[in-house]
DNA sequence: CGAGCACTTGATCTATGTCAACGGTAGTGG
DNA sequence: CCACTACCGTTGACATAGATCAAGTGCTCG
């Protein structure tokens, strides 16, 4: 059934920002989230894609094609990713367990982003993209609206507004201001 | 620490709608809903509650406590509620990972009862109260705003507008019309 | 019988959506 | 090298879905 050597679908993959990675309903495996921020969307019967879910560094990704043999979602790289094979060695009990109680929260934190003022779920989100050091690579002002359920012009809006206020300041990159990659102040 | 008996505290419990099941914080032990629906939410740092989650039949409950020992939501049941002792009997890899998949389909689930149009949102939410016969018990308006992002003058105005249209009409009880029971039409 | 909820409904306000125009950048093909 | 296209992002003007504020009803429970 796989087209692919068992070595070559095995290992670990690299994907690019935008990349897709898989789509929903075609046969694959489950992956770990080693790196990066991954989108996942529903197809409805009319073809349409709705913003689903979240995955990010740690999560499990397509766990369900152990059941069902195809992926539920279509997932596309929002960051820089990187995605190695899952379940890793020993089925263990116990990290399926702290895979479902991460999964738990991590819906609780979706929620939120969804929920209360633009301003207030931009922040959630860019936090969220941040390292620990200040940095936030940003996805498109389009991916960041149907996360948070918004429209990209206010997206557009808000983060103008951010960099006003020095609460964000775009990298310099020869000179040119980058539009996703910033510093973020803690406020 | 626990002030009731281990048979007691193990033993499948009842809750009638509007219960609260735990607090957030708190030590407890892991429980499988089977039947009902759960209302989760966080508790911020100024004692702010704030919906999280739901929890719907056939869904793991606190399985974090036998991570960290402690509940990470407060639970609130919305409709009366069953729940038994997880995991049940033997420690099955295949059902914890079928509640992974389900976990990371539910949400989608309420991601999507937190986008689009206000009227789209709260038919979501009815359809996953409603049960196989067209029937419908809802929680209160402030439940069913909580969960859906908006406020419950708009959700009692939607509810009342579904009424007229006749895809939502109130049981009658000794002749007066239920607030919260409905049959629904499959619209 | 009074207090406290849950719900309904009207009037008005506002945060965000919608529509439209425009600029920059990357890629593509001649 | 220069069109040419396709995105992506920004900004303004205006519209509106839903929030907010306010008043009133009816039920339940002590």
């Amino acid at each position: 059934m796989d087209s692919i050597s068992p070595e070559a679908s095995r290992s670990a993959q690299e994907f690019a920002s935008g990349a897709k990675i898989h789509t929903g309903g075609t046969a694959g495996t489950p992956w770990r989230l080693q790196r990066g921020v991954i989108r996942l969307d529903t197809t409805a019967a009319d073809g349409q894609a709705a913003f689903a879910s979240l995955a990010i560094a740690g999560d499990i990704l397509g766990c369900e094609t152990l059941l069902f043999g195809a992926y539920t979602f279509s997932a596309t790289a929002l960051t820089e990713c990187r995605l190695s094979p899952w379940p890793e060695g020993v089925a263990d009990r116990d990290s399926l367990l702290v895979s479902l109680a991460s999964a738990q929260r991590r819906a609780a934190d979706l929620v939120a982003l969804r929920g209360g003022q633009a301003m207030d779920r931009v922040l959630g989100l860019i936090r969220l993209f941040a390292d620990g050091a200040g940095q936030v690579i940003l996805p498109t002002r389009q991916d960041i609206a149907d996360i948070t359920d918004l429209r990209f012009e206010t997206i557009s809006r808000i983060i103008k507004q951010l960099e006003r206020r020095h609460i964000l300041s775009p990298i310099r990159i020869a000179g040119v201001h980058a539009t996703r990659s910033f510093t973020l102040a803690d406020c």
